[in-house]
RNA sequence: UCCUCAGUAGCUCAGUUGGUUAGAGCAUCUGACUGUUAAUCAGAGGGUCGUUGGUUCGAGCCCAACCUGAGGAGCCA
C-alpha cells in the first residue's frame, strides 16, 4: 500500500480506514505508543501498538531514531494530547538506531543548544526547531518565485562563474583547474591564467546585478534567486561566505517605483507564511519565548513572532533620504550624551551599526528605508543626483538584521559611468558589455538585492544566520 | 581581522584561597510497571577536565601560545 504523508493524515475526516505511514521515530512511550515523525509537517502521529502481541525482537529495535513503517486504522484517540492515532496491524523496521550510537548525537530526547545542533547540522532537520525552519524557508522561496511570477517578472539565471573583478562587493573566491603546487608563470613569475580552463582569471559570483540589469533591459522585469559567494573574513550571525540573494532589476523605473517594489515583495512573503505556515509560527514563536523567559526584561522582544511579522505587512516603511537621518542622529539623546562610539559630527560619514540600530529601533520603531546616499560611500553604478554628492541608493533596515536590503536606480548615461569607473579606477575594457547597455537604448533602470537568508532569519525570529541554512559555509567551516 | 567571554561524562552544568579517589540532572543500559504525552520507580556503566608547553612538592583551578564556539565591531545582503 502506498503510505501517506503524516500531515494528511492528521487533517483528514476519513476515519476508520486503514493507512500506511512511513517516517523516524520520535519517542516511544510505555512500550505502547509511538510518536512518529515523516518530516511532512511539526506534528507527530501517534501510533498505538499492541505490545503483548508484538514480537519482542521488533520491539526492541522501536528506538528513537530508527525508520519504520506502520500500517494500522486511523481512529479518535482515547489520549488527551491528539485528535487520532493509529492503531498498528503491522510494523516493520526500514532502518535501525541503535540507542547507544544515537545517544551520542542530537538525536537523543534532550534539548540541544543551537551551537550543539550546528556541530550536527546533517541531523539537525530531524529537530522540531529545524524543521519548522527549514519548512519556512522552503515556504518563503516558493513566495518569492509566486510573487515575481504575478508581478510580470522573468526569472534569471546569472552566472555563478564570472571573470569580471569589478562588481566591488567583497572579497571573491577564485575558480580555478590549474596545479596549484606548480602553477603555470608568465615570465615576470605571476601566474599564468590564460593556461587555466576559461583562459582568464575567473571567480565566484558575488553578485549577479551586472548581468541583472543586461537582462532587464531587454527582458524588462527580471530577478535572479542565486547562489552568491564573498570570501570575507566575517565572523558574525548576519554574514555567510555562501548565501543565496535575490535580486530584482526593472528597466524604466526610477528609485521610487525600487522602493515601492521592495516593500510590496517584503510584504508580501511575509504574508504568505502568515497564512501558510501557522503551525511552524507558532511553534518558533513559543520557542522563542521559552528562551527569553531566561533573558532580562529589557532584551526581551516587544512583540511576539507573529505579531512582529503581522507589523511589517500592516505598516509603511519609513523612507527618510540620508541627510534627514543624520540630522535625526545628529539630535538625538545618544549622540549628545556622547553614547555612540561613533559619534555623528558631520554629513558624508557613512553610519554604523548602531546608528541604523537607533533609528529602526528606537526612533521609528518600524522597517525605516533610507536613500540618497552620499556618492562618496556608495558603489560607482549608483545614479548620481542632480545636487552632484549623492546616489540614489537605498538600504532596508530591518530590527535586529540590519540591511536586509541594498539597491539603487542605475546611472543610466554613459558619460558619467564612465567618468566615476576612471575615478575609482575600472578599467572600460572590463566592463564592456556592461557599457554597451548605456550605448543602445540606455534608460532609467533600478534593482536591489535582498539576503534570503536574512529574510528567512527575520521570518522564523531566529537570531544566527547559519541556523537558517541547511549547511553553513562560514571561515573555517565547511565540513559537511 | 579586532575586542570580550567560554571550553569539565553523550548533553546541560557545579567544582571553595592550587591539596587525597572530579560531582549532579538529563540521556544510555539492566530490571519493574503500562493509555503514555519531556512517562514513572530501582540499580549500573560512563571522564586524557579543548590542545601543547610552563610554574609548583602538587594544576580542572595559576601563566603562555594555539584550536574551537558565542556575543559585539568592521565588511555587507
Amino acid at each position: 500500500m502506498k503510505h501517506t504523508r503524516i500531515a494528511t493524515l492528521l487533517e483528514t475526516d476519513h476515519l476508520l480506514q486503514d493507512y500506511t505511514v512511513k517516517g523516524w521515530v520520535r519517542a516511544f512511550r510505555s512500550n505502547r505508543f509511538i510518536a512518529l515523525n515523516d518530516g511532512s509537517t511539526l506534528a507527530n502521529i501517534q501510533c498505538v501498538l499492541d505490545f503483548e502481541n508484538t514480537d519482542e525482537e521488533i520491539i526492541s529495535k522501536i528506538n528513537i531514531g530508527a525508520a519504520v513503517k506502520i500500517s494500522g486504522v486511523l481512529k479518535e484517540s482515547e489520549g488527551k494530547g491528539q485528535r487520532v492515532e493509529i492503531e498498528v496491524n503491522e510494523i516493520e523496521i526500514l532502518g535501525e538506531a541503535d540507542p547507544e550510537d544515537v545517544k551520542k548525537t542530537i538525536l537523543s530526547p534532550k534539548r540541544h543548544s543551537l551551537e550543539k545542533l550546528r556541530e550536527q547540522a546533517h541531523l539537525r532537520v530531524r529537530t522540531n526547531t529545524f524543521g519548522a525552519i527549514m519548512r519556512l524557508r522552503s515556504k518563503l522561496a516558493f513566495a518569492v518565485h509566486q510573487y515575481f511570477n504575478t508581478q510580470g517578472f522573468y526569472y534569471v539565471n546569472t552566472p555563478i562563474i564570472t571573470a569580471s573583478d569589478a562588481e566591488g562587493a567583497g572579497e571573491m573566491f577564485k575558480v580555478t583547474n590549474l596545479d596549484l603546487n606548480n602553477p603555470p608563470k608568465t615570465k615576470d613569475g605571476k601566474i599564468d591564467y590564460s593556461q587555466d580552463f576559461f583562459g582568464k582569471e575567473t571567480n565566484l559570483t558575488v553578485s549577479g546585478q551586472l548581468e541583472g540589469e543586461t537582462y532587464a533591459l531587454g527582458l524588462g522585469n527580471i530577478y535572479t534567486f542565486g547562489p552568491t559567494f564573498r570570501a570575507e573574513n566575517s565572523n558574525t550571525s548576519r554574514h555567510l561566505a555562501e548565501f543565496w540573494m535575490i535580486e530584482p532589476e526593472m528597466a524604466f523605473c526610477d528609485l521610487d517605483g525600487n522602493m515601492d517594489l521592495a516593500e510590496d515583495f517584503i510584504k508580501y512573503v511575509l504574508n504568505y507564511i502568515l497564512e501558510n505556515c501557522d503551525e511552524d509560527l507558532a511553534f518558533l514563536e513559543e520557542r522563542l519565548l521559552q528562551e527569553e523567559k531566561s533573558k532580562p526584561e529589557k532584551d526581551r522582544s516587544p512583540m511576539k513572532l507573529r505579531e512582529k511579522l503581522k507589523f511589517v505587512t500592516e505598516n509603511n516603511f519609513k523612507r527618510v533620504s540620508y541627510t534627514e537621518a543624520i540630522d535625526i542622529l545628529k539630535n538625538s539623546k545618544p549622540n549628545k550624551k556622547k553614547k555612540f562610539n561613533y559619534p555623528i559630527e558631520d554629513w558624508g560619514a557613512d553610519l554604523q551599526s548602531e546608528h541604523e540600530r537607533y533609528l529602526v529601533e528606537k526612533h521609528f520603531k518600524c522597517p525605516v528605508i533610507l536613500f540618497d546616499y552620499p556618492a562618496d560611500i556608495k558603489a560607482f553604478y549608483m545614479r548620481l543626483n542632480d545636487d552632484g554628492k549623492t546616489v540614489r541608493a537605498m538600504d532596508v533596515l530591518f530590527p535586529g538584521i540590519g540591511e536586509i536590503v541594498g539597491g539603487a536606480q542605475r546611472e543610466e548615461r554613459l558619460d558619467v559611468l564612465k567618468e566615476k569607473m576612471k575615478a575609482i579606477g575600472i578599467e572600460e575594457e572590463e566592463l564592456w558589455w556592461y557599457l554597451d547597455t548605456r550605448r543602445f537604448g540606455s534608460c532609467v533602470h533600478s534593482g536591489f538585492g535582498l539576503g534570503f537568508e536574512r529574510l528567512v532569519l527575520f521570518a522564523t525570529g531566529m537570531s544566527n544566520i547559519r541556523d537558517v541554512i541547511p549547511y553553513p559555509r562560514t571561515p573555517q567551516n565547511a565540513a559537511f
